[in-house]
DNA sequence: TATATACGGGACTAAATAGTCCAAAATGAG
DNA sequence: CTCATTTTGGACTATTTAGTCCCGTATATA
């Protein structure tokens, strides 16, 4: 040991359709175990059937538990982003975040507020275990509200929102209130709270706008 | 097994001040330890080292580690209505509020963010694997927003409030803030993210306010 | 087609962790 | 003081779970 070199030449270390599916499955079959009963109280077993996969394979893919997991932190992040880009990077006016809010809740009461964010419950649960985990997880919130902010940069560029208003600070409270609403929702097992919580980060963001609009947040 | 009364005449059970004491010191361990590295992350040898006791007192106290757990939820959940009583209970303005907020920030910021909430991050963990847990936190919480509302309905009623306030809407806002607020700041270990949503839900409020104060909510 | 390497099945080992047990010491009621 | 009961130490077992290994099969490149 010792005689790898720490910037590692790359060994070729080919790859095929099938190793890239088997990894692809596994990384599904986590993702949807672990949002449901958390990341702790998962194991490489349940993750092995669900996956209908066979231990070397996961060990063949992921060098242990933490790997996968951090694996599943950037598989989990790149989904959430990218839905989050549909519904935020044209982003324009006020009734627009009130349809993102919308979407949000919806999908929520599908489960009648159970699970959580699946970045959120991972950021608590592995924030104070494993710092690489907590770092993308710091980092994928950071670019999930910075699409927020851009839209809110958007609406002060167009007039529709006030000078004063700072978009960074708006995206931090709306998302804030998101997770808190989540979290809530998730141990109230009912959404309301998360409607709640986001209507009051909609409220106060609508008290930055120059034509102040209907009343309704729906 | 089977023939123990449903009701049952709950057998005399005598109770010493030692046996008491020894219970507390195995919570208290608990208490601190999955502050730090979570409920599933910590092992009962973990909480025997830590409590300076045995196998055979953890359960002769706990049923099992399930229970242990659940005492401990209502542990920390009267622990923290206790103080949260202390700063809410005579709260009459809105900068009782914001002394509410700034201690609760001036607390966090001790630990650059770190370890969020002791209720949210058990509700989190627990919420979808007990669930005998989970409705004792939902409990609590309802018990804390309550700290909250109720406060603000005095408020409401001395006329400092407008009378379209809705005080348990405002509340749940306030809590999700302050959950919102310490999920991202444990992730970002930094409390600016905290400050930033209670900023908001304070704002929110304060738009409720009779008689608009000054500026600054610090 | 040859052959090196990725990929896979699944039994096996190792480690961590929960949970049991019993004999002894402390304690409190009568 | 006596005696039933609680409380305790700590070795022990059981179970769960992570992680290893061997050997066979599929796949890609030459």
């Amino acid at each position: 040991m010792g005689d790898e070199q720490g910037s590692a030449p790359t060994k070729p270390r080919r790859i095929s359709q099938r190793g890239i599916a088997t990894r692809e499955r596994i990384l599904e079959a986590a993702n949807r175990l672990m949002f449901v009963r958390g990341v702790n109280a998962t194991t490489l077993d349940d993750v092995r059937e669900a996956s209908q996969t066979s231990k070397s394979q996961l060990y063949h893919h992921f060098a242990d538990k933490q790997e996968l997991v951090r694996a599943l932190v950037r598989y989990r992040g790149a989904l959430v982003l990218q839905r989050e880009r549909g519904g935020l990077e044209r982003l324009r006016s006020f009734s627009g975040l009130v349809r993102w809010r919308n979407a949000l809740v919806q999908a929520n009461s599908l489960n009648n507020g159970k699970y959580g964010c699946g970045l959120g419950s991972m950021a608590v649960e592995l924030s104070d275990q494993d710092e690489q985990a907590r770092s993308m997880l710091s980092e994928t919130f950071a670019a999930w509200e910075k699409l927020i902010s851009d839209g809110l940069h958007r609406m002060r560029d167009s007039g529709a929102l006030r000078q004063e208003a700072e978009p960074e600070k708006l995206a931090t409270g709306l998302m804030a209130a998101l997770q808190g609403g989540y979290l809530l929702a998730n141990t109230a097992h009912d959404v309301g709270p998360m409607e709640v919580a986001l209507d009051m980060a909609l409220e106060h963001i609508k008290s930055f706008l120059t034509e102040p609009s209907g009343e309704s947040t729906r």
